[in-house]
DNA sequence: CGTTCTCATATGTATATACATAATAGCAGC
DNA sequence: GCTGCTATTATGTATATACATATGAGAACG
């Protein structure tokens, strides 16, 4: 390394995404297998021509992926593949429904308030019994019903639902408005429309429909339980995994 | 800043991990909404009594994780929630039957080699006509069948499959130590099983299954492409989202 | 009034440096 | 041989610095 002041210029992508993805091809393409060590950060300093920190960086997003494993006074060695981590992207329905060039339209079957029941409890995560909206509503890509929903919010969590009708608006997006960002834990599932789903999605009974299921957190408290079913038809869910995403 | 040599040991955390976490934390309560814009990187390196470098990590992590969009010469900003990214993680089947507590059983119920079909193509991702491997397999959890797999795998990829029988071992851990790492794309849907997927899995025609298929590659070369079809009983994928997973 | 040019600014990427920390290897002493 | 100390080593985290680059704001100009 000849000092501070280097062009970046002559390279058309920055050094770090190219150590990046040097390394994550040759764990790719088998050429160094699972339990190999890979060169010290110094030793791949001197390869690239550049400082330790750059390596550094590009080899903790590395360690971050799951494609190595570091150890320290040891070095850094290629991971066993074992669950492969996959990252799902769960959209808004209106947002999924507009990009198939659909009309969206919003229906609200039925609205519901009372104190949870042991079931409501279960769903939602509550370990008291406390006030909740229950609703149930369908999601239509034109004329064909694309996605029913039933959902239960905990009162406590969000009290402004109570005034709330959700009549002309999805209590989806009411809600990340109001609790715009949660952890959250989602369950996919296959399941066979009993005669109520069937018949809100127009479809026949005991045909399989695809489940998304959504519990939501905001700072420790449940928020809200959702279960979206899908006609298996209309809908499929897809996740990446890519380990060199920069 | 007092300069070089400041002690860490008066941090139980790192640094690092304490503004992204407290960003988020702000972002995630609602006190940040989407929209607004957070403070510039000197600010915070002024508020956290650190240098500029620091923050700079950790607010470009908060934007790969999709907290926040950073725009050259105006700062940075807290973005519309849109996608809800989950990490969904796949594991090997024998685990998963394992994790239940019940014996394992693989069988394999067909084997054959042919060229690839335009069908096969398209499953595989293939732009050229190419051998391959077709397999279908089923996969117990004590007596019952757990899951039901139908895959190919690419020849000119894997060419060691050719003289491999799948007799005993089922081809997924078999790929998985010779093709140690790989990206891969995950499709979930949810169909009703036909006579010979109802026969597999010892469940009724047209009852519904959970799918999972996967398409796998290997520096740019598809290795295979697979079906796995669950009894929609027996299985539920989870996903969770936690946006300051470090 | 609109277009273009210049300049200031916030982020992006890289450097060299410093010290902390964990883990191993080897050695000393019993 | 086992135990415990010490030195070494590779990574982890932070610093100050330097320069690139994109872009917004305002000045200069037609």
């Amino acid at each position: 390394m000849d000092g501070i002041g280097k062009t970046m210029a002559e390279t058309a992508v920055s050094l770090h995404q190219r150590i990046l993805s040097d390394i994550s091809e040759r764990i790719l393409s088998g050429e160094w297998a699972p339990g190999h060590r890979i060169p010290f950060e110094h030793e791949l300093g001197i390869q690239y021509n550049c400082s330790r920190m750059t390596v550094n960086k590009a080899l903790s997003q590395l360690a971050k992926a799951g494609l190595i494993e570091r150890r320290r006074r040891s070095g850094s060695f290629v991971r066993q593949p074992q669950a492969q981590p996959a990252v799902l992207e769960i959209h808004d329905i209106r947002t999924e429904v507009e990009a198939l060039g659909l009309p969206y339209r919003y229906e609200l079957l039925s609205a519901d308030r009372r104190r949870a029941t042991g079931e409501d409890r279960g769903l939602l995560g509550l370990d008291a019994v406390a006030p909740l909206v229950a609703l149930q509503c369908r999601h239509f890509a034109g004329k064909r019903p694309f996605c029913h929903e039933r959902r239960l919010i905990n009162l406590s969590a969000v009290p402004d639902a109570a005034a709330e009708s959700f009549a002309a608006a999805a209590p989806g997006p009411w809600l990340l408005d109001r609790v715009p960002w949660s952890a959250a834990e989602h369950r996919i599932s296959a399941i066979a429309a009993d005669g109520d789903l069937a018949l809100a999605l127009e479809i026949q009974a005991g045909s399989p429909c695809l489940v998304i299921e959504r519990r939501t957190w905001n700072a420790e408290r449940p928020v809200t339980h959702v279960r979206f079913a899908y006609p298996a038809q209309s809908h499929s869910l897809v996740a990446r995994f890519t380990p060199n995403q920069g």
